[in-house]
DNA sequence: GCGTCATGTAACAAAATCTTACGTGTTGTG
DNA sequence: CACAACACGTAAGATTTTGTTACATGACGC
């Protein structure tokens, strides 16, 4: 049979944008940009003579043609992908490894209940969390990357905000009918739940023209038990819609009041000095994708104001 | 299932290497130099972590792992290609058309019976044969490429030798056997076929020492006739193991004589400015290859001295 | 013993692919 | 209805991948 080919690279390009109907999913999926799956699009259906997507507003559809093609090439790259993996006798031993340093509150309550969607669509990076507190100092530690919680702006790194945050309080819904809170002034400084640090929860009651007359006499717990402590009606939590999402989204948290502090954001933290790897790249696409979910579901819940997204730095 | 793939250029060259158990000949089929080939090679085998080829002496052959992942990779292969022929509105169209320039005879008694295993190699490239005496003038004839006979030196054109040649008197073992000819000078002035020019005889009689005893005076035919000529009995052509080879490895023709010329030979000829297109490439390196087994195959019949592989010029 | 052949590879060149930056049109929201 | 956000389109330049050249090495044939 004769073997005529376009690119291979641009079937690739193809199969993903089909499979999602997205060129940005598809090009966060390959690592490349939207430009890059466009004109592979583009160059594929000219060497085809056949139009294999329709333009509709703003996204895509498979054109019917478009659909058979996509449909007979998947089971080519299944034949070319089983064939390789059962020849390749260091498949594990490629797997490039993944050192990401986040904080415990963050990994506990965010990161390790999603972390089975990345390593499914990532089979080849093999991940390490290394929790801990402290920003991490790429000359001496083994970590590639960080996530940090904070302004976003510290020595000796390059950071990205993954999502700019609203923190507020958040208590169980039983706790907030049972003591009748509606204003800020109505906090019983002994529900105030407290981290390490009472810096945030200052910055709130200020935020809240409460400061003078309330101060936070809660337990001292880690932030990773504050939240689940606020879900069994113990108290309030200071919180975000990333670190309570995932409660706040199943009713087991609630946000009392509309007043929040905007000034904090999660990031991801490099090495300024360092090229990305492939797998860094994958990593910070992937999780930057799940954040804006878990925040949207959030902002779904109560209405409040759309926030413009935030542009992304240059890496 | 993971989708984990190796270069997929990397694959087509392992799969091409594999079916010619050579990396020259993969090479040759792709239009990469075999450098290319084996750069492919060695970095699938990186990827993989496994040996496909074993490197004999001076060839390779496929490993157990090696031979079953090109069966599978095959497959893969077939599959996209049979997609892409089937979704493909203008493959036909897309044919790239190449006007090549020959002389008459040769295009007559050796490149046209050959042509099919061209175009079934290279479905995409539309052959246009171009007969002309004349060499091509590439500013204003059609022609993208010329095959001519001669010294390989002509004005405002680059030359490729395809091959060098022996000129020698070819005729049917039944003239030769009725006539008893042993020796030049046994040669029967009109029994000597000629084309448009004597040139040639004059210089084989004087290389044979009888230019001043015997002059042609058989018919004046054109040279894709005089081959023809000699075969059905009726005089002594002027041939070269090119043009005369499938009759000479036929039996139908023998060379009398080991006395030749041997400053003749085929050439590639094209624009010296214009750079070369990938069915220009292709077209090449399947004459040059076509054409070495050609004249392999007729010195093989009786073994002259080996001449030497004449290197191929800078493109 | 020497010439030829096939593969190996470093260094450099060419081609392919990607990114950036901006544009355009559609859609969603206030 | 106006404006912001989103998804795709594309030119120009940057980066990566692939190919070529030139030479090396070892095996094979004469």
């Amino acid at each position: 049979m004769s073997r005529i080919l376009p690119s291979l690279n641009a079937l690739k390009a193809f199969e993903a944008a089909a499979r999602h109907e997205s060129f940005t999913l598809a090009a966060a999926e390959l690592n490349v940009t939207h430009a890059a799956i466009s004109r592979h699009i583009r160059e594929l259906e000219v060497w085809l003579g056949t139009k294999l997507f329709v333009r509709t507003g703003r996204g895509v559809e498979l054109t019917e043609k478009g659909g058979s093609y996509v449909a007979d090439i998947t089971r080519g790259f299944d034949v070319l992908a089983a064939a390789t993996e059962s020849v390749s006798s260091r498949r594990r031993r490629r797997r490039q490894q993944l050192v990401v340093s986040v904080e415990p509150s963050f990994a506990a309550l965010w990161l390790v209940p999603r972390l089975g969607r990345f390593t499914a669509a990532n089979p080849e990076i093999e991940l390490v969390v290394d929790s801990s507190h402290r920003l991490v100092d790429f000359a001496r530690d083994e970590a590639d990357i960080g996530i940090r919680y904070g302004r976003g702006v510290w020595p000796n790194v390059a950071s990205d905000v993954l999502t700019r945050t609203n923190m507020t309080p958040v208590c169980s819904p039983a706790l907030l009918r049972a003591r009748r809170i509606r204003e800020p002034s109505d906090l019983e400084p002994g529900l105030l739940l407290q981290e390490e640090t009472r810096r945030y929860w200052y910055e709130w009651l200020k935020a809240a023209g409460v400061c003078d007359r309330i101060s936070p006499e809660g337990p001292t717990l880690g932030l990773h038990l504050t939240i689940p402590a606020a879900e069994a009606g113990q108290g309030f939590a200071l919180a975000d819609e990333v670190i309570a999402g995932d409660a706040l989204v199943g009713g087991r948290l609630v946000k009392p009041f509309a007043i929040s502090v905007a000034e904090y954001g999660y990031y991801f933290v490099r090495d300024a000095a360092r090229k990305d790897s492939k797998a860094m790249a994958a990593f910070h696409a992937w999780l930057k994708a799940e954040i804006d979910q878990t925040v949207d579901a959030v902002r779904k819940l109560a209405a409040p104001a759309r926030r413009p997204a935030v542009s992304k730095k240059k890496r």
